[in-house]
DNA sequence: GATGAATGAGCCTTCATTCAT
DNA sequence: AATGAATGAAGGCTCATTCAT
């Protein structure tokens, strides 16, 4: 704590014991995704961690705070935000499927935060406040980026939330069920240019 | 059990203990889709039955196997697939806005049931594969009759499979976020049409 | 409980029940008063009353409501209402030894109890109200009588209050300590002649 | 501790290690007395003392040892004796008042201490020796007056030992119930005169 | 069919104490 | 002298499940 107020060189203990408190938020990590928060027990974490159960509360107030610790850790918000915020003058028709990639990407790499988040999304915890704000976030972004791209004439007028959602929900469930990413580019071409027929397509 | 694959006629004690059976499912599937399966206790299914705790186990070997029952009741795979497997020479553009505010309706019917699978769907528990199953076939026939519509000239060739993915998990997520249905509309254009404008799409 | 509203005749079962009930509740007697309450564990009580610890919580919500229901079985406030509330219209000289010593009968009889009580004054629990109640009661009841006694011209106008509490105080220290029965006689002595010499007496 | 016994100056480092002990003993006496001494964890010592937690254990064997320093430190048992044995030719119409005075605010000087007395009283810890050792001796003192001044024909021959614990524990009852000290003067007074009144006190 | 008393394993958390630094 | 990380043994309590009635 000290060791981060004022810009003193840390001890090896503070180090060891900085070093301690990243080992638990990833034991933690590493079975909440595994087994759920609520079936890991606090000696899970102690024996898979290797310590005592009680230094596990010489470190986090409750179980409830090492979650949240973890997703402190471990979140990504703001990942998303810079994935989902692209330069507004770039053509779609690029910007989409690099998004799409890059979230795909980002959902696998953070896949065992993902599995929490979705296992506990229903408990009315604290912690499903930044998992919505989240969503919420991403649709948003990507939904005004659309309307840029609307307003510059590159895009039809259409309701951009909707197209938004259908491509991140779509991404986003092709990572959960394991899909792989070589499906992308046709999910980007399928949201860009629709799946009628040329004739029926130029007469809409 | 016996009463209904001989047709004897039913003693009443055989019709009292199905209705006894039909209750404890339905309490389960309130209080599991309420509280979840994990934090709904015997005791609270008792007592929100008006029952004993012992005799939950005259009817059902266990917690899980209750959930099993519920599962198995108010399943609702049949109808997913009657939804999803449209009469394959009616015209996309009519069927897609059927199919999504279809499957819209079922979904919210059966919202309790629903709930209970996304909660329970990561504990690999049994009970998964049949919400996997449903996942799958949901899929496969809606992504059917899309290729369908592809041969019949309606729809330019692609990947159906991804196309169906769009709509189901769209709609899918639209109602466990509880969007209204006043968006399906919008969105069948938009999967049918794409995003592009006039310009770029004669392009394409 | 129905057996108490309706007159029924109880059941095998509810008889044994109740019959359970108050083993847990003279075991909780016995080791509360004996270990203090806070010093005894549930384990304590389950093995002193040879049965499992979850059991405990069948017929308690929890240890301190067993406490609760340890004193309310137990409790001695009427008991000690009817000692301290002598027929006002008989002489302090015969009364205030039938007093000291039925009061220090009651509370050698009620020690558990007692000790109970003792210990747990100090812990602002609910079970401390009961207690101080006790108190008050029992040394206004006295004072009372006394007060009447004064009237009644038998006793030297004084404050009634500080010799009741002189009596009350002194047999239940008396009491705690382990002082015999055999001084209360020279205890009520002391508190109606006083202790000065004759002839001091008569001058004042 | 060798800086008190040789009369050796002692070295700035035992001066500060004596300051740390008293501090820690005065936070023990501090804490002990208002939340007892089982629910006072070292934790709450070492953060309401400032210090680590390791350190109470470099000064003290244990919490028990702690809390003995506590007493020995804090103990009032001279001060009690020489408040119970007073000048034996000084007549008790003037001295009894002046010890129920004495040792009513002597109890409310050490209530701190007199607090975890009565808490720990029960525990058959080491401790309670030194209680009841105060509680003897002061009725001793008090009883042996007493019988000085029934000797030098001041009061009447009687069991000066009640008339003592009569005397002493109204008064300790008194300071723990919080009552003040306006009513010690009668008390004294009762237990000179009694309360029978003059007719009957002069039958007797 | 129905009851609810009884079990026993397990959970989260607390805390006095030790010890390497 | 001083720190605080680490330990390990309980402690109160919950709960799915069994079984005698």
């Amino acid at each position: 704590m000290k060791a981060r107020v004022q810009s003193r060189r840390p001890t090896r203990r503070e180090l060891q014991a900085e070093a301690r408190r990243r080992q638990l938020i990833d034991t933690g990590l590493a079975l909440f995704s595994e087994k759920g928060w609520e079936n890991t027990t606090i000696r899970d974490l102690a024996k898979s961690a290797g310590v005592a159960q009680g230094l596990i509360y010489h470190y986090f107030e409750s179980k409830e705070a090492l979650l949240m610790a973890v997703v402190e850790r471990h979140g990504f918000l703001p990942e998303v935000c810079r994935v989902l915020g692209p330069a507004y003058d770039r053509p779609a028709s690029e910007v989409l499927l690099e998004v799409a990639q890059a979230l795909h990407r980002l959902l696998r790499e953070k896949a065992p935060l993902v599995r929490i988040f979705v296992r506990e999304a229903h408990t009315g915890r604290e912690l499903v406040k930044g998992w919505n704000e989240l969503l919420r976030h991403g649709a948003k972004h990507l939904s005004q980026y659309l309307a840029a791209r609307v307003s510059a004439g590159e895009l039809r007028p259409h309701n951009t939330e909707v197209s938004a959602r259908m491509l991140l929900h779509t991404v986003a469930m092709f990572q959960l069920s394991g899909a792989p990413a070589k499906y992308l580019p046709e999910l980007v071409d399928t949201l860009l240019n629709g799946i009628k027929g040329p004739r029926e397509a130029k007469d809409a």
